[in-house]
DNA sequence: CTGAAACTGGAACGAACGTACAACTCACTT
DNA sequence: AAGTGAGTTGTACGTTCGTTCCAGTTTCAG
């Protein structure tokens, strides 16, 4: 009734069309990018649209406001971090002894650290912002509750007699091994250091496949 | 020869007065407290000044940049910071249970998570920040050499058989715990968590002073 | 074919930014 | 009394920012 010509779909249904939702798509991924290696502070609607390869126009379109985008680029993150961890422990089987399962935590956090060094940057840029923007907090406690069950579930697996509080213990080391060794370049020795942290861990909260079940 | 009014003491000894030194010091203190509740991004020399209740130009006359500013104030934090780490350590005899040990650092997070709350919001953003910028990364590398030479002192004495493991792994838990819990509002379950992560930790790695030692 | 709606993209807005500057006050030496 | 230099501050510069706008194009159901 209102709206007359080409103004942003900000309500109800967006009704998009598949070149739409490419390009919608397309903005998201950029602002991720751009966050990983500039940070929140380093990120501008116009850094976006490049990095995209887009006119400034079209992320106005697509998004009312910066902060909206920030929002679903961060639902975004955690929804493909959530595969990637429950694809992580997939591997870890009922067989697996305790250097086995500490292996497997090193590959992860080795990966981040690396390959991926840009998507780490990002996800704790948006858990620091999410301390400012209770928007960003509801994201980040449902992120981290669905993986607490997760890791539980696996620490039940390796025969944990407490894998709440086990599943806590190796988010925490898991998340101060990232963010004490982001500023670092992974060299062999660091990547030991980190291997010897998470074996020991590991080993001596008993978690093993092969620990008899209660 | 070439300057003439009164410009900033850029290079060589500044020669404050004590008037000058007190402003300057001003000045960090309210861009720590900026930094801690707008965060990196949010932080410019406007809300700064106005935090300092100084006018905007005097910013420029004590620091010559921005980065200046900050590379500055993250080094008052953590030469404050290892202070106080040291002073929670300096309380964990050698007579202690590991529970005590476990309730020392039960405390230390509590306080940073609440009175201190602003404090350690600004410290992780330094953290990130310091992925991208080289001087920050420099102090944040030395901090960390410093801390875990500490705390290896602190898991020696309380009978540990791998002191840089164990410190790698206390001090991984504790950054976790803190990042895992700055987005939410700490209640008392939490507080329980954290306690029941942390006597866990400690009583597994075997972290008490009435062990025998070597 | 026709109209409506999704989409495009360049231009422009006011606001906020970091920094530079120059005139000023004041304490202290000579 | 004159001079020197640290300290002070309001102002203004050029830039970049988020957002808005709108004339235009494309797409597709009826």
């Amino acid at each position: 009734m209102s709206r007359s010509g080409g103004s942003a779909p900000q309500r109800d249904t967006p009704v998009l069309t598949e070149r739409g939702g490419v390009r919608r798509a397309a903005i998201l991924e950029a602002a991720l990018r751009v966050i990983g290696d500039k940070g929140l502070a380093g990120l501008s609607m116009r850094a976006i649209a490049t990095e995209a390869g887009l006119p400034l126009g079209a992320l106005g379109y697509y998004f009312k406001t910066k902060d909206d985008l920030i929002l679903e680029a961060f639902e975004l993150h955690t929804r493909r971090e959530a595969d990637r961890v429950l694809a992580a422990f997939a591997g870890v089987g009922s067989g697996d002894h305790a250097d086995d399962v500490a292996e497997h935590l090193t590959a992860f956090i080795r990966h981040g650290l690396t390959e991926a060094r840009t998507s780490l940057v990002a996800e704790y840029e948006f858990l620091i912002e999410a301390t400012r923007r209770p928007d960003l907090a509801r994201v980040s406690r449902a992120w981290r509750q669905a993986l607490q069950i997760q890791v539980g579930h696996v620490a039940s697996r390796l025969g944990s007699d407490d894998p709440g509080t086990d599943a806590e213990i190796l988010l925490s080391v898991v998340a101060g091994l990232e963010i004490d060794h982001l500023s670092t370049p992974l060299d062999p020795s660091t990547t030991q250091a980190i291997r010897a942290a998470l074996r020991r861990t590991v080993t001596r909260l008993g978690l093993r496949g092969d620990a008899e079940r209660l």
